[in-house]
DNA sequence: TGTACATCAGTGAACGCGCGTTCACTGATGTAC
DNA sequence: TGTACATCAGTGAACGCGCGTTCACTGATGTAC
């Protein structure tokens, strides 16, 4: 209740400026070489110093992970709710517009989350809720398109009986009430999503593609089109 | 002409030993932490004797990476050569089961090639031949889709005015005679396939889907029918 | 077929460097009475 | 309001380790005459 006490604010100050700085240290030398000793330097404090803070190398990273997660899970919230609720097609687009941004604005803290996993490292509890924020987003916009009938099973939809037990269990968990198909679709776009930034951030479309940001908003055109929301 | 020197062979092998040695590597400590020394000691040499087999430790990397992507295309054109070539959906379907199955043998190498890329290493030029053999073939089956009139513009099929241009230059490059909304349905899927693949090595399916085999074969048929190979 | 010389693979020591983490310490900031 | 004590941030030295790369060297394998 009280005020934070001037002690709490600088250390919560010098505790950004550390994570800060590992932020830069990324974006040279990638997640794995990520070194300690090589930000306190940059910091300016002696690498022991660290240790006030931080407990060790790998708890460092972690925050850098959940701050990544909990980053882009708000720009990509924020770019939701800036949309009318009904326009669902309006809403998928601001998402994954907000995602595509946010990745290209910092392609390191991407690929420190959507990127090949640091080997050795093993991410902790802590990071799952953070990590679920984006796909909470799309989930309520299909939540809300069935829930609106917008998105609904079409004649002719079927499911192998293994993936329709998936569904079932998936939908019963986050959904009640989206036809596994329609939730089907949403799952391959959500992963559709991420690989068509990834390709574009680690560089797989420079030969082939100029205008990238052209290219992605017909991605995301023929998207919306496979979950359902147009016609 | 003559047979290779038994020192040529002697070398032949003892090269492809370091390259097994180091695989294994990777797959331990990631290709940032990839160390010359510790593979060295594996082999069973001194670690200044690789020296004679590479000239430093990203040439190591770099043959590693060129490897990847011949092993990966290899496997890709033999599973796409084993079907029927008027069988256009079961091409299609070889070639992405052979994309996720060879990447679940080593998701390591897969990440070396697919995943985010390693921090200060430039892919030389040597790299770019082997790494379009899976494009190439997935490309060829679009070819042939086209000109057996399988794969042809769809009424309602619209692009945008800079989608359209880059299309026509995709097209006149890699596969002339394939109608531009064709090839942009081909490039989609073909980010949707490693977009797919890589959220099951990378491991965020794993709290959602049980069965990923058949969610996978679920996900290859919806991108068949993307593509336009299925009505 | 035998000899002399060139090529090559592998050795071992060294250079200069960086790393994560621990520990006993100093001095400043906060807290309780 | 002032004093005594506890908490905390930061220091500097050290431990033990691993790394990539270079270099002069030895001894074996190949080649030319």
């Amino acid at each position: 209740m009280a005020a934070p006490s001037l002690r709490a604010r600088v250390r919560a100050e010098i505790t950004s400026e550390i994570k800060e700085t590992a932020r830069r240290h990324l974006a040279a030398h990638g997640a794995a070489n990520l070194s300690l000793r090589a930000v306190a330097r940059d910091v300016g404090m002696v690498s022991s110093a660290v240790y006030r803070y931080f407990a060790s190398r790998d708890d460092l990273l972690t925050a850098l992970i959940i701050d990544a997660y909990d980053s882009l899970g708000e720009a990509v919230e924020t770019a939701d709710a800036a949309v009318d609720r009904g326009d669902l097609v309006g809403r998928f687009r601001a998402v994954c517009t907000a995602v595509r941004e946010w990745a290209l604005a910092g392609p390191h803290e991407y690929a420190l989350i959507y990127g090949s996993p640091v080997p050795g490292y093993a991410a902790p509890q802590d990071t799952v809720g953070p990590a679920t924020r984006v796909t909470r987003t799309l989930g309520a916009i299909i939540a809300d398109g069935a829930a609106a009938g917008i998105l609904r099973a079409q004649p002719g939809d079927w499911l192998a009986p293994a993936v329709d037990a998936e569904m079932a269990r998936v939908v019963a968990q986050v959904g009640p009430g989206i036809p596994k198909t329609v939730m089907a679709r949403g799952l391959m776009v959500w992963a559709q999503l991420f690989g068509a930034v990834s390709f574009e951030v680690f560089g797989r479309l420079e030969t082939i593609i100029e205008d990238h940001r052209a290219w992605y908003d017909h991605e995301v055109d023929t998207m919306a089109r496979l979950v359902g929301l147009r016609p």
